[in-house]
Order: structure tokens, then C-alpha cells, then sequence
DNA sequence: AAAGATTGAGAGGTCAATCTTA
DNA sequence: TAAGATTGACCTCTCAATCTTT
């Protein structure tokens, strides 16, 4: 262990680590029990959602959904619409473009699925944080997210 | 969003998400551009690397590394050892069991992506939080983690 | 020629069933 | 019968190549 990084940074480094694992698991788990989709739906409908009835160009969807590749969001999307949960269309404007909206469906699964998600939220998160510890984590967090965003790190 | 959970919380929360993904996809992407292999290899051979010479069985192994299967280990281990990084044995003791061990060769790989694995650790954490940054972000996150592993969320 | 999106081929992962030894 | 580990079937993701429109 050496090319010396303090200890408490990687400790800090490994708690982060294990602690995502710990809790995408766990989130997974419970709506798996629940009979609801993955979290990876969740993620791809949510801005859907929330462009309330606005249909997103798949490159906008693509930049929301950050731990899917642009092919792979295809795919996903390719699922989401055979379940009836999206509706895909080309883009008038610009017609290399498509043009992906949510179904009644998909709102309602999105509805359904939520609670799930906010009591792992609350048991991992709210119950054993206070809100100005919240916030604290929220502020170092988002200083790790802009680091690790910054311009690349080994230009081509 | 209802439910309610306190908007710092969830703020929290996404920053959580956005931040692992964010910091995950540079450290891959600085390992592939050196030539490298990916973090899960470097995830599966720490363990056995740590344990000097102690060979590991495959259960041992699996409870380290925390974000892959049972069967999903075996299959890493399979392509491990045919990379000639790691090295399986029936065990002598339980013989339904399996040990394995490093070879030279997995050691020399994991020296060698520790510089690179080491100078990401650098950019997202340690240049940005001070040691004591680190330290609460470190018992902060502990906390999340051992509610996210605390006894089963939904019994079966 | 370049941008938006999809596709073919293949790598990597999971669950449930299986094999072997305890 | 159960525990340790692997395998078979299948699903999802990625990269590079492709198709279409700008």
C-alpha cells in the first residue's frame, strides 16, 4: 500500500465503496421482493417523468442516466417499450433524432415503485443521519462528483 | 416526490450516486487508457494479494468482494487463471472446497495498477478534502453502511 | 464529413439446477 | 441432508461498425 495516500483518504475512499454496494443492494433487493423492476428502470423513466408529458430526444436521456452507455440505454429503452412503459417516435425536427415519451404505464409503475425505494432511502440514509450530517455529505460528495468529472484525466 | 423524505436527504442521496458513478468511471477509464485491467481484477486479487502466500478459499473470497455473485466470482476466477493471476487447488482439508492463491504474476499486476488506481484516488478525494474532510466523510459513509447491512429490510 | 441512434458480436453477470464431499 | 463450488441457460452491457439524415 504504498504511492502514499493518507490513510484516512483511503479509508474514506474503501467506506464509499462498500457503503454504495451496501446500499444499491439492498435497494435492489427490495423492490426484486416487491415484484418491481430493477433500479436501472427507475433511472431511465425518472426524467421521463419528471419532463412531465415533454418527450426526450434519446441523447438528452442518455446524458440523465449516467451509469448506462448510449447502446445500452438503446437496449434499455428497447425493454421499457415492449413492457409499454415508453413510447419512442423519430423527431420531427431533426429526423436522424428519436424522440422517447412516457406512457400512462410508466408514470404509474415510476408511482408505484417510489415508496419502495424511499423506505430503503429512509433506512439507509435518513434514519441514521441528521439533516445538517446530510448536508454535510452532500457538500463533500459533491466536491468528489466535480473532481472526478473535471477534464479528463489521460487525454487520448 | 412524496413520500416524504427531507430534500437534503435526497439531495444526499443523488449526490451519493452521482458521485460513485462519476469517480467508478474515471478510475475504469484511467486503468483501460494504461492498458490495464478493469477494477474488478484488481477487486477479486487484493484479497489474496493481502493474504501473502495464504491461499483463500473460494467462500472467503466471495464475502470480500462485495459486488459480484458467488457464481459470478467463479466465473472471474475462471478468467483469472487463465491469465495465469491466480491459481486453484481442491482443498486438503474440506475437499469440497477450493483454495486459491496469487501467482507472481497477480502480484505484479496489482503493483502495477496501483499507481494508476492510486493517482484517480488522488484527483477525486484526497485533492479535495483535507484529512478532515476525509475523515468525517469516512464516518459518515461507516454509518450508512452498516444501516444498509443491518438484518434483512424485507423478509422473505 | 459529422451527428444521432441502432445493431452484431461478444464479454460479463445472475439465478436455479447440479455435482461432489461432509 | 446440507455445504462448497461450478455449470447451463439466459439476460444485459459494451465496443466498433453501420445506417440515416444533416
Amino acid at each position: 500500500v504504498s504511492t502514499e495516500i493518507a490513510e484516512t483518504h483511503l479509508d474514506a475512499w474503501r467506506t464509499f465503496l462498500n457503503a454504495h454496494a451496501a446500499a444499491i443492494e439492498r435497494v435492489e433487493q427490495a423492490l426484486a421482493t416487491a415484484g418491481l423492476a430493477p433500479l436501472s428502470w427507475y433511472d431511465a423513466l425518472w426524467p421521463l417523468h419528471r419532463a412531465r408529458g415533454r418527450k426526450l430526444r434519446m441523447g438528452e436521456l442518455s446524458a440523465q442516466v449516467v451509469t448506462i452507455s448510449r447502446s445500452g440505454l438503446t437496449r434499455l429503452v428497447d425493454r421499457l417499450e415492449a413492457a409499454g412503459l415508453v413510447q419512442r417516435e423519430p423527431s420531427t425536427d431533426d429526423r436522424r433524432g428519436t424522440v422517447v415519451g412516457i406512457t400512462r404505464e410508466g408514470s404509474a409503475l415510476i408511482r408505484r415503485m417510489w415508496p419502495t425505494y424511499a423506505v430503503e432511502i429512509e433506512r439507509s440514509f435518513v434514519e441514521v443521519l441528521s439533516q445538517e450530517e446530510a448536508a454535510v455529505l452532500r457538500d463533500l460528495l459533491a466536491r468528489v462528483h466535480a473532481a472526478a468529472t473535471a477534464s479528463d484525466p489521460v487525454p487520448a
